[in-house]
DNA sequence: GATTCTAAATATACACTGTATATATATCTG
DNA sequence: CAGATATATATACAGTGTATATTTAGAATC
């Protein structure tokens, strides 16, 4: 890399396409330097630290994501925002993990709390109810994009060492004796977590009104 | 320490110590090994590796807690149960982000999987369904304990810089607008977004008997 | 009780990590 | 072109987990 070809934003990038490859730990200086051919102390100049490069690739991403899908009702809003919000988690895998550290989520991460604050206001909750509400949808949200995505980046097809992993790795085990479906269909299991939780609004909004 | 007076248990304890103070980036093997006045490659005659290590500290606090309250309805069990399991969490910090990560969760945290599944079960929940519960509930009481202990370890005093870290953290900010309580009540966050869950168990139940 | 055997603690070393500091170099400005 | 400045490099330090080799101390056997 010559003198000052070097920039933020590729830095940046090339964070990100660690991150979406190898996963979290995959992203040091030193990686990240190598494959831009640069010594690690160069990207000190566009970079303040590490978190700083890890803050500015969770912003890099969320940036480019719309979270308004324009939807009529409450509940759809929330719904297109946390599913979007979802699928941007998946299709880079590592971002959820980034995004669940400290110090990490940068303002971005403001966009669907808004959405959200205001759809659930929209739906008759109190502004409070309506933090926990959002609270408890983006923790659902994020610890299932973490838990599917665990291992899933692109250059690793998951393998049996992958699939024993998630077996082994939070509690699959007592599922086999209840005679489920083999394959845990993660859509269907975020559909139905997000409804459970959205019933739930629709029933303390009935009892605020009686 | 003398020859052969360590023991597993006490590298385990010694973990544990360090996380409860000093968070999980503070369990190192060298300052497991320090805090024993032991040199760091003792441990690995009582442990495999750190993984083992951090595996054995989960399973050590989440034995000795006692998920069944033997509340009658399903719904009491479900709240008891995932009282007690933020409460331990709370108890000692840095153990929800201990659980959160791969290969850590031990096979003692299937205990109030299986309590709570038996319990989502009586609710009238088809076995799909309650596992997609479990998880919608053992996802929002970690992060939410992960959120609160942030930072909480016991010789750490809350002081401004860590205020400063939560309301940047992960979104405080739109709060302020919203005329909310200057102090964020997680136990009563977490009242309400257990009861938000559990008021959808009883919508799917609802729809599931129409 | 002395000797052997073995399990446990130590010492050393390697490849990593983030980044502070000091230096060299390449580009822009006067 | 000369000087200033921004940027890349080189080196170094204190960490990390742990593999390997060695010493030592307690238990077992004679």
């Amino acid at each position: 890399m010559r003198a000052r070809d070097l920039t933020r934003g590729k830095v940046i990038e090339a964070g990100l396409r660690l991150l979406d490859r190898e996963g979290m730990e995959a992203v040091s200086m030193r990686a990240v330097a190598k494959s831009l051919r640069v010594t690690p102390m160069a990207l000190y100049n566009h970079v303040d630290s590490k978190d700083d490069l890890l803050r500015a690739i969770a912003s890099y991403v969320l940036d480019q994501a719309m979270f308004d899908g324009g939807a009529s009702g409450w509940r759809d809003q929330v719904v297109y925002c946390f599913s979007e919000f979802r699928a941007l988690c998946l299709r880079h895998p590592g971002l959820s993990r980034l995004l669940e550290g400290p110090d990490i989520a940068p303002t971005s991460a403001f966009a669907p709390m808004e959405i959200t604050l205001r759809a659930l206001g929209q739906a008759g909750l109190s502004d409070l109810d309506s933090v926990r509400t959002y609270f408890t949808l983006v923790s659902f949200t994020l610890m299932q994009a973490t838990y599917q995505s665990r291992g899933d980046y692109v250059d690793l097809e998951p393998n049996a060492a992958t699939q024993r992993n998630r077996i082994n790795g939070f509690g699959f085990k007592v599922l086999e004796q209840m005679e489920l479906p083999r394959q845990w269909d993660f859509d269907r299991a975020f559909e139905f977590g997000i409804g459970l939780i959205l019933d739930g609004v629709v029933s303390a909004v009935h009892r605020r009104r009686a």
